[in-house]
RNA sequence: CGCGGGGUGGAGCAGUCUGGAAGCUCGUCGGGCUCAUAACCCGAAGGUCGUAGGUUCAAAUCCUGCCCCCGCAACCA
């Protein structure tokens, strides 16, 4: 008989740089269901790996001094050794730079060309010909490149588009028709309402921007859209040919049981991808379940902030399983789960040292001090121990329940439970009382018994998210897993096994106060690390280097990039006053505006400015500042706007108003 | 009226879809125990479930208004 396949897959990471514990949390989440459907019997196929193409890396490149494939060959070698860290049993590790992948790329472009869903149209906009970028009315600054400030031209460029709307309705058919298709299902309506429902955009899916990318056969100097190209690894990795000549391995594993991603990805996994896949005639997956992100507590993750938190940073801190578990745990289903260090060290010293690893240390210890280390079942049952026998029985059932519905953090949380139970188990029975009497030998013998037996089977059930915990909890036990149908069964362990003498302990507790030191060492790491790089990045853009070390020691003075030589012509058209704020009010429904009423001279003119969290309304009354009187007016969030307070700004991004530096009427020219 | 997520004892969360005695982990306090990693077990204090209304025999849960926080987007004149 064989097993029935499933075909499971993580987002492959994108290759632009370190993944953080958030990516890696993918990885293990896609790697515990891995495991826990290998154990429940199912022919498992888990496939990861990484993205490599695009614009973002070509760039990332070139800042570094190296090739584009130099600079890929390197991340991804980078992320695999962090997936292998936290021990993914991945069966294969794609990189959408492997020939095969690229080669089914070109023919599956070709294929969707030749069918007509693809064809040759022509991208318009504002072109920015330094920043070689498109660039849409509304992204446009100033009518200026947001990017550079130089003006930009109209332009035309020919591209690739795929007919996106010819399958529309099929799609929303099939959403339709499978509930369970996207997960959790929160995200179905979003994307129903979002982008199925008001029409669906062609699909610009080819770049000549830039060259990094898999060219298009047929026109080699447009590149295919990362995004074709990325999400057809699904079927390439495991062996999809568009010639019709695909594996057995495709054949037994596509369409795939579950793609893995995170929430900001859903888009691209349940429109374009099943869109593509039905341009293909190929089934599709049969579900997308788009995970929450894990977030750092308080400030966003930055790297110049230090507190970027990684898998390997961790696993040094507290071992691979903690990791694992820290994610796994605090990961809920829908919302996104917080990150710290200090929940960390909480979660590690309370459920890993004290409620497991405690609990195997202290039953190994009373068998061997009670009985040289032999577990027997002494056969003398007693009506307390049918509530710790029940749960170990009932608990197979709960993770499978939770397992079923991708619930991996509430499955932990019924094998945690176990282990709960048997330490109130102790406290119940308590051996120590029973060792006084010789005549109550066996008693004892069953409830340490009852102890290993039940350890036993939550340690198999432990084993799809905490590996090498789970294995060394059997090693000292000296057991082996159980099967699922074993997990049935209570009472397997062999009576008169001997377990270790030298019980190694499994978490061992740690001080939060030494942790945070070794954590503030790993975060002046990273900073020192963010501060090369953007060195680097102001290299690549042609900008003065900051001196590495001096950067902070020198009375801070700022290099912003030059801009090109103007006219004193040009300069005459600006017009400059002085202007007196004589009100101010808060923008409301907007973050960063204040409207001002500015007397120059004898007129007032209202001007709309992005300060509001630097100056308070109030403050600003009375201020005499410097304004840019003859631009063109414009609407800031629905309020006209006209005219421009001049601010000098930092580093940091701090404002100050420029005000004269003797006293100035309003409305005096500042030339 | 941009889109979305959220506001539950000191902290972090579950419960909301499918109304029916407010739960978990940590912390605090008290007790027990001593096999164990100062651990484990028991108990207690502490919550107007953001707010104001509505529906209902019954609302954290359903409906409406408002306030606040966080992402994204966007205006950064």
């Amino acid at each position: 008989m064989s097993k029935t396949p499933y075909y499971i897959t993580t987002a492959i990471a994108y290759t632009s740089g370190k993944p953080h514990i958030g990516n890696t949390y993918e990885a293990i989440l896609a790697d515990s269901i891995a495991r826990y459907k290998r154990f429940q019997g199912y022919d498992v196929f888990l496939q990861t790996g990484t993205d490599e193409h695009g614009q973002k890396i070509e760039e990332k490149a070139a800042a570094a001094g190296v090739t584009p494939k130099e600079f890929v060959d390197n991340v991804s070698t980078e992320i695999k050794r962090i997936w292998d860290l936290v021990d993914t049993s991945y069966d294969k590790f794609i990189r959408t730079t492997d020939a095969d992948h690229e080669a089914q790329v070109k023919k599956i472009f070709k294929k969707m060309v030749d069918k007509g869903d693809i064809y040759k149209g022509a991208y318009e906009g504002m072109y920015c010909t330094p920043c070689e970028s498109f660039w849409t009315d509304s992204q446009l600054v100033d009518g200026k490149c947001p990017d550079c400030g130089r003006a930009v031209q109209p332009a035309k460029e020919e591209a690739y588009f795929f007919k996106m709307s010819k399958y529309a309705d099929r799609l929303i058919e099939h959403i339709n028709t499978h509930p369970e298709f996207i997960q959790p299902v929160s995200r179905k309506n979003e994307m129903m309402n979002n982008f199925l429902l008001p029409g669906l955009q062609d699909l610009c899916v080819s770049r000549t921007s830039f060259k990094w990318g898999i060219p298009v056969e047929e026109d080699p100097k447009h590149v295919v859209y990362v995004w074709l190209d990325a999400l057809t690894n699904y079927i390439t990795g495991i062996g999809y040919d568009a010639d019709g000549n695909p594996t057995e391995q495709f054949n037994k594993l596509w369409p795939a049981d579950l793609h893995l991603i995170g929430k900001d990805i859903i888009r691209f996994h349940t429109i374009y991808w099943p869109i593509f896949l039905m341009s293909l005639d190929i089934p599709l997956p049969k579900q997308i379940f788009g995970h929450p992100w894990l977030l750092q507590g308080g400030d966003k993750m930055s790297k110049s902030k230090g507190n970027v938190i990684y898998a390997d940073d961790m696993a040094d801190l507290f071992g691979v399983d903690a990791v694992r578990y820290f994610v796994l745990h605090e990961m809920p289903f829908d919302n996104d789960g917080t990150i710290t260090w200090e929940l960390l060290v909480e979660r590690l010293n309370a459920d890993l040292a004290n409620t497991l690893g405690n609990l195997v240390n202290r039953t190994i210890s009373m068998s061997n001090k009670y009985f040289d280390g032999v577990v027997r079942n002494g056969g003398v049952a007693e009506p307390v121990d049918e509530e710790l026998k029940a749960l170990a029985l009932e608990t197979p059932g709960l993770v499978e329940e939770k397992m079923e519905k991708l619930r991996v953090a509430d499955a932990i949380s019924a094998v945690f439970n176990l282990f709960k139970r048997c330490n109130k188990y102790i406290d119940e029975t308590a051996p120590w009382a029973l060792a006084k009497d010789e005549a109550n030998a066996d008693r004892l013998a069953t409830v340490l018994y009852n102890l290993v037996e039940s350890i036993c089977i939550g340690a198999t059930l432990l084993k799809p998210f905490l590996p090498r915990t789970a294995d060394k909890i059997f090693a000292q036990l000296n057991a082996t897993e159980r099967s699922q149908e074993d997990l049935a069964t209570y009472g397997l362990y062999v009576s008169g096994t001997k377990v270790t003498d030298a019980p190694e302990i499994l978490f061992a507790r740690l001080d939060a106060k030494e942790v945070m030191e070794k954590v503030a060492v790993i975060q002046e790491k990273q900073r020192a690390e963010a501060a090369a790089e953007a060195a680097a990045e102001a290299k690549r853009l042609g900008l003065p280097v900051p001196g590495e070390e001096e950067v902070k020691e020198e009375e801070s003075v700022i290099d912003i990039e030059a801009k090109p030589e103007i006219t004193y012509d040009d300069f005459a058209k600006l017009q400059f006053q002085v202007g007196e704020i004589i009100a101010c009010e808060e923008v409301k429904k907007s973050k960063k505006l204040l409207c001002s009423q500015v007397k120059i001279g004898s007129q007032v003119k209202q001007i709309v400015s992005g300060i509001k969290q630097h100056y308070s309304a109030e403050e600003m009354v009375g201020k005499k500042v410097m304004v840019l009187v003859n631009l063109k007016p414009a609407t800031l969030a629905g309020i006209v706007s006209e005219g421009m307070l001049l601010c000098a700004e930092d580093e940091n991004g701090e404002l100050a108003l420029m005000t004269p530096e003797k006293k100035m009427p309003a409305g005096a020219e500042i030339c």
